[in-house]
DNA sequence: CTTGACACCGAACACTTGTTCGTGTATAAT
DNA sequence: ATTATACACGAACAAGTGTTCGGTGTCAAG
C-alpha cells in the first residue's frame, strides 16, 4: 500500500457522505450524488478523490459498473471506531462472549458426565454466555455443570451453584479442580498441590478449613474449576 | 395491500439471488444481473416479476436511477426467519444478555457506594456480560462489586469474588440483601427475615452458621445480591 | 368458442452513470 | 527557472441501466 498522507478534507466528508446514504438508502451513491454532497461540479474530480481513496485502502471499486464502490474491512473498521453502527458494535460485543454449555450437574457421590466434544448440538437455553474477561484461554472445552447437594462446602460452593470447568486430565500446583477419589467414591472441588510424587495435598477454598493429603494413585483430576457461580435471586 | 398469491418459482428465485447478491457485493444487482441469474433474457419480464414483488409488499422500488431497489422489512423479516444473516443472529443473542457495570468494591468495614443513576459512562472493560436467563428481571439498576476481604466467607463469599446486587433499599424475607449495620459499622450479605416490626434475623448462606438478630433500626438495606461470581482460574 | 387475466418476450429508446481528455493553478523539489 | 506532483475543473463520450411498446402464449371462466 503506497505511504498514506492524512486524509484531506474533502475525501473524510465523501466517506462520511457515503457512509450515511448506504445506511439509509442500502446502496452506494453514484459519483454524481457524491459529487453533489461535497460540492464538486465535475465527475472527474469525484472519481480523483474516490481513486485516492481507494489508493489508501478505504475504498474498493469496480470498475464499469454503476454504483461500483464498496468500503474496505479498514474503513469498516474505522467506522466501528466512531461507533456508528449498532449492528458493528453488537457484533464487535458477541467476540468478547464465551458460550459455554449447562451439561448437567456435579454431586460428591459420583464422578462427573463429561461432555461429548463439540456442544454445537445444545439448545439456546442451555447456553450461558458470560463476558471472555471472565474466563481467560478461550472457549476451549468449557461447560458448566450445577452442584447437588451440601457436599462441596468446603469449596465455598453450595447446593444449586454453577460450576463452569474446562476439561483437563492433569493439574498444576495451585488450579483448583475437580477430582474423583476413587478409594472414597467421590467427587471434590479443592486447591490442588502435588507434595511429592506420591502424595497429593487438596486445599479447601474456605481458609478455615484444613487440607487433605490423598495417595496420587488415588486421585483422578476430571477438569480445571474456572469459576463458579451462584444465583440468590 | 392487494391480497397475496403465492409467490412463483421465478420469484423466489429472483429473491433469492437479490439477497446473496447484496451479502457478496454489498450492492443491488441491476435488471439484467438478475434477468442473467434466473434465466430471463428480457429485461421486461424481470420489470415485470420485481413489480409484482413490489405489489407483494417485499420490495421497494426507485424509479429512474440505477439499482434501485430495497427490500422491505417485510421481506427482511422473511429472510430472518430462515436465519440466514450472522448480524440478525448476533443481535438477537445480544438481546438475551444484560450488561453489568463493576463500580467498585464491596468490604465489610464501610457501607456500599451505589453507583449514580445508569451506566452509559462506563468503558467496555468495567461491564460485565452475562445470559439474561441468569439474572431475571433485568439489567434495571444492576451494578457488581468485587469483595474485600475475608469476612463475608459466612455468606460463602471469598475475597475476590464477584457481587452483582440490584440497587434496593427494602428486602423481602428470604432475600439475600447487602445490609449495612449502623451500630458495627459493618456491611454484611445474608438471607433476610423480618421477624417481627422490631427484629430482623439475618441468616448465613453457609447452612452449617447460626443466623443473627437485630433490631430492625439498626439494619439499613442497600440492595439485593442477584449472584456471586468466584473466578478460580 | 370467446374473453380476460396473467406471464412472458424482443426490441427500441431514454436516461443514468463512469471514464477519459485536455487544461489550469499551486506548491515543493531540484 | 524548471520540473514534478497534487488538486481541481468542464466537456465529451461510451457504456450501463431502467422504462416503454407491441406482441405472443397459456389457462380459467363464462
Amino acid at each position: 500500500m503506497a505511504k498514506e498522507k492524512p486524509l484531506s478534507e474533502r475525501q473524510q466528508n465523501i466517506l462520511r457522505f457515503i457512509w450515511g446514504y448506504v445506511q439509509e438508502r442500502r446502496r452506494p451513491p453514484t459519483i454524481r450524488e457524491i459529487g453533489g454532497s461535497v460540492n464538486i461540479s465535475s465527475t472527474s474530480v469525484v472519481n480523483y478523490n474516490l481513486n485516492k481513496l481507494k489508493d489508501k485502502g478505504l475504498l474498493e471499486r469496480d470498475a464499469d459498473v454503476s454504483r461500483g464502490l464498496r468500503f474496505t474491512e479498514q474503513a469498516l473498521a474505522m467506522f466501528e471506531d466512531v461507533g456508528e453502527t449498532v449492528a458493528e458494535t453488537v457484533s464487535s460485543a458477541v467476540d468478547t462472549l464465551v458460550r459455554v454449555p449447562m451439561v448437567g450437574t456435579i454431586a460428591a457421590g459420583q464422578p462427573i458426565d463429561l461432555p461429548d466434544t463439540g456442544h454445537a448440538l445444545y439448545d439456546d437455553e442451555d447456553i450461558l454466555a458470560i463476558s471472555a474477561a471472565m474466563l481467560p484461554g478461550g472457549a476451549d472445552k468449557l461447560f458448566a455443570l450445577t452442584v447437588k447437594g451440601n457436599s462441596m462446602i468446603d469449596a465455598m460452593v453450595n447446593s444449586g451453584d454453577i460450576v463452569i470447568m474446562r476439561e483437563q486430565k492433569t493439574a498444576e500446583n495451585g488450579e483448583m479442580v475437580a477430582v474423583w477419589l476413587k478409594e472414597d467414591d467421590t467427587t471434590t472441588l479443592k486447591y490442588f498441590y502435588l507434595e511429592n510424587p506420591d502424595t497429593v495435598r487438596l486445599q479447601p477454598a474456605n481458609p478455615t478449613m484444613d487440607p487433605i493429603y490423598v495417595n496420587a494413585a488415588n486421585v483422578e483430576v476430571q477438569g480445571k474449576v474456572m469459576m463458579v457461580m451462584r444465583q440468590t435471586a
